[in-house]
DNA sequence: CTGAAAGCGCTTACAG
DNA sequence: CTGAAAGCGCTTACAG
């Protein structure tokens, strides 16, 4: 066990010096420094966090919940290792380190982030898959740990968050087909109760008033976000009396079953429906037409996540003066051959 | 801050009694404990994890090491989150917790595990993706921290692993297509260092050796495992001067740009070149034809992978006692329709 | 069965 | 610029 105390003896000075001169404090004499981080180096002495976080309270640690459950089913490029990325990059600057918190199946994700958050294993907390209401907003606002929420909620408080521009998902795809001649457009929205359904949803409804179109609940199809739930929104759409002419998916892993069923019946995505489904993956150009979706820059997502994280924890908010972060994040159009179709 | 001393003082009993009432110590009088838990219960203490880590000199918690840039590429349907729910079963039995380190894709793998085990943030270390060589399992030999390995390797040690049977599946795969007629089968493997590419290698080797067909340097197709990866290996076979008639992939993902190749010239999975994928996934059901693959159970292979680690930990040693585990992982043939081509 | 005390490895006022 | 000492929140021999 190599400690301050060994390192200390070693050169023949004290503890206290020997921290200071490890934290880089000013008070100590550059010869001694010197000595101190070469035979640290040597040693390959580093400071043991628990000794460190007792003292300070801290622990240079930021989680990073994400529940398998929910989590899992829309993204299945790794959405998550692209945002974790970004978010490392920015913790890196000042020596924190994000610890990944997976919730597993069986267990609440509540009791579970209740528990992380009381064993202070982390000083500060970034949530993901928010639900329209969330429990774990309300305990993190009431244990004033700092945090972010990746997607809004209706469970109010004064937290920042960073959120996907659902709106404008539906909003630019509507306005898309429309200038195709589409009128009977459909969508297939997540069939639990995770927040970007619901704003999604009113998005759509939005866009379809600026046009015009009466909304029509028939053409909502609630589906898991898997391929089966493609398959089978593909599937009520074509058994239904007068089907819609394009459709909006929100996970593109719904696409391929959307094709699938499509092609079961000798129907042609882009040709018979037109089809366009939030998000880009290597998956969005392989498809067959190449499926129209919306493009992010996951690494960005994630280093203005971690920026805006920092910018809501007192110690940091000095470099990060922008305040509470509440933002949308915008999302590029990318053109596939699947909405190619121009109706009537 | 409600600490132990809060809760000692609330209940007028010294803060050594409340800590061995709250850790189930036998030596504690029955009502002491009644009242200890319910007033903790009430305020909601819970250890700090700091003090416990310090005097205890273990942190209760499992470090699964992921690096975004070798294990996404071949993962499209989250691999990972379902090995952690396996894991997590296993450790929350002993109220330890698991916690992710995802290395950034800019940072050295070793250097970041270096940290990382220094640092004192976990007990043990369950590593994956491990490469031919592998520095990671060089360093965490030397620094005596129990760990795991998900993956083989040439770099020695006497430490515990757990791999999935590569072998198995060149061996079956190869016998399936050989049993249809297929003389020249081709494989494509990564074309980076990771080890399963070369276990897979010599179980293709053996296998072509069993029936006795000569090895063709120019089958073996190296790529990306990623969908481009898998269209250009179908390039590479479909502009030979003596094509493959099948073909073995080590990722499905690849399947995906395989099929896309193959349509491109008009040719049909299934019927014009015979395709076995490793490993099954929600896609290679919805791949036209059905992708042939092998299944495996991620929960209970992160169960194993939990209950091996906990083995080679002496605190643990008497609740598992299989010792050091080596031990590979069978899987289950899938049929789908993209071998059913008889080939002579 | 319980209390008083030591100590895990650090950091940081406080003297000098 | 450096040292001696206190103390972060726990657990655990050691007395009684």
């Amino acid at each position: 066990m190599k400690g301050i105390r060994q390192l200390a003896e070693r050169l023949n000075i004290s503890i206290g010096t020997v921290s200071r001169a490890l934290n880089g404090r000013p008070d100590v004499n550059d010869e001694t420094r010197r000595r101190v981080l070469e035979a640290a180096a040597e040693m390959g002495y580093v400071p043991n966090q628990s000794g460190r976080s007792l003292r300070q309270g801290t622990t240079n640690a930021v989680g990073f919940m994400i529940e398998s459950g929910f989590d899992v089913a829309g993204n299945p490029d790794n959405f998550f290792l692209g945002v974790f990325d970004g978010v490392q990059t920015v913790l890196s600057r000042h020596h924190l380190d994000l610890v990944v918190l997976p919730c597993a199946t069986d267990e609440d994700p509540t009791q579970y982030l209740q528990r992380m958050v009381t064993r202070r294993l982390v000083d500060a907390l970034i949530i993901s898959a928010t639900h329209r209401t969330d429990r774990r907003i309300e305990l993190l606002n009431k244990t004033h740990i700092p945090f972010i929420a990746l997607g809004r909620s209706a469970t109010p408080g004064n937290h920042p968050w960073l959120d996907l521009d659902f709106e404008g998902v539906a909003n630019r795809a509507i306005d898309r087909l429309v200038a195709k001649g589409h009128r009977r457009i459909a969508v297939g929205v997540p069939s639990n109760d995770i927040n970007l359904g619901f704003v999604f949803l009113d998005g759509y409804k939005a866009a379809l008033a600026r046009h015009g179109i009466a909304f029509e609940p028939n053409l909502v199809i609630r589906a898991p976000s898997s391929e089966q739930g493609g398959y089978q929104t593909a599937h009520e759409l074509l058994t239904m009396p007068e089907p819609a002419t394009a459709v909006v998916l929100i996970y593109e892993l719904m696409a391929i079953g959307f094709y699938r069923r499509l092609n079961e019946s000798g129907l042609s995505p882009g040709r018979d429906i037109a089809v366009i489904a939030f998000r880009e993956s290597p998956l969005s150009r392989f498809l067959s037409p190449a499926l129209t979706c919306f493009r992010m820059s996951l690494r960005d997502l994630g280093i203005t996540l971690g920026e805006s994280l920092l910018a809501s924890m007192p110690a940091y908010a000095d470099i990060y003066p922008q305040g509470i972060v509440r933002r949308v994040w915008p999302m590029e159009l990318v053109e596939g051959g699947s909405d190619q179709a121009i109706k009537g």
